[in-house]
DNA sequence: TGCCAGGCCAAAT
DNA sequence: ATTTGGCATGGC
């Protein structure tokens, strides 16, 4: 449990109701990458503001403002609503009872997005090795010895593309400093975004250098509160092919968005991330 | 060791 | 309009 800083001033923790949620299964189902087990809890960033948050039953305790925290855990969606959302099918079934309480957070856009550029082709634990390399070399220490911000765009913006390969992140360097420059440069407003319908948001992000339909759907799930966008990514796919697709061939990718945004309905984004972790845990090593 | 990983992009059908 | 090959790196 975090009870000092480096200053030896204890530091208090507040309670933030939570109920319907689990932090564990949050922090760890892929969507952000950079908060760390310490103690009882985890140490993390909500943007620029450092955090160490733990969960006791149905409140957590946390060192950050707790409405900040709140609204970063996202612990006003209402669970229930989503959860009656939810097709009937036992595959659906099998991921809520595996992933119950887990929520969608509301990640900062830009680091959201710089994160999803550097997830191609990656595993998780190496997107969060990228993200902590960067954060260490190029971000600001929130307090000492704690977190660290993600490095804002104008940051990564007046790197060499070598400085970024050095993290590495091989040929998404390329994608991730084009991005940052665009992003530094003014030629996309990330803020501008968030007030855009799905589409037309979606097909914004995706000018971006390293922006496709999936890390674009990522980001405008992750970050920008559309719990429709469903991202459809290896594990997904396989999901999909296998449980939704059985034997059935010449199943394009465009079916299988089209079937995914139909039949998963308003909080499709929820849906996948839940079927998206019960399909990793259950191929990873128990 | 070889295969796979929260893909994207340009070139070739 | 759809399919294919190349791209870097690390875990298992």
């Amino acid at each position: 449990m975090l009870r000092h800083q480096v200053s030896r001033q204890p530091i208090p923790l507040r309670p933030v109701a939570a109920p319907e949620f689990n932090l564990a299964l949050t922090l760890g189902s892929g969507q952000v990458f950079h908060w760390l087990a310490q103690g009882e809890g985890y140490m993390g960033a909500i943007g620029a503001t450092p955090a160490y948050v733990e969960q006791r039953g149905q409140r957590l305790l946390t060192t950050a403002d707790p409405a900040l925290v709140a609204r970063y855990f996202a612990l006003d969606h209402p669970l229930p609503e989503i959860y009656r959302s939810f097709p009937a099918d036992p595959v659906m079934a099998a991921a809520l009872e595996f992933c119950r309480g887990m929520r969608i957070i509301r990640q900062p856009a830009w680091e959201c997005l710089a994160t999803f550029i550097t997830s191609s082709m990656k595993q998780v634990a190496h997107i969060a090795q990228i993200s902590h390399t960067l954060r260490a070399r190029y971000g600001e220490p929130l307090g000492s010895g704690g977190p660290v911000a993600y490095p804002p765009a104008a940051r990564l913006a007046a790197l060499r593309e070598e400085e970024l390969r050095a993290c590495a992140l091989g040929y998404r360097a390329r994608n991730l400093l084009k991005t940052a420059r665009m992003i530094a440069a003014g030629e996309l407003d990330l803020e501008a975004i968030g007030s855009l319908p799905d589409d037309q948001a979606r097909a914004e992000l995706c000018r971006l250098a390293g922006v496709g339909e999936k890390v674009a759907n990522c980001v405008l799930l992750f970050a920008y509160e559309r719990v429709r966008a469903f991202p459809i990514d290896v594990w997904i796919e396989r999901v999909l092919r296998e449980h939704y697709f059985r034997g059935k061939r010449k199943v394009t990718a465009r079916r299988l968005r089209d079937f995914s945004r139909k039949y998963f309905g308003e909080f499709g984004g929820y849906a996948q991330q839940y079927l998206f972790h019960h399909a990793r845990s259950g191929h990873r090593r128990a």
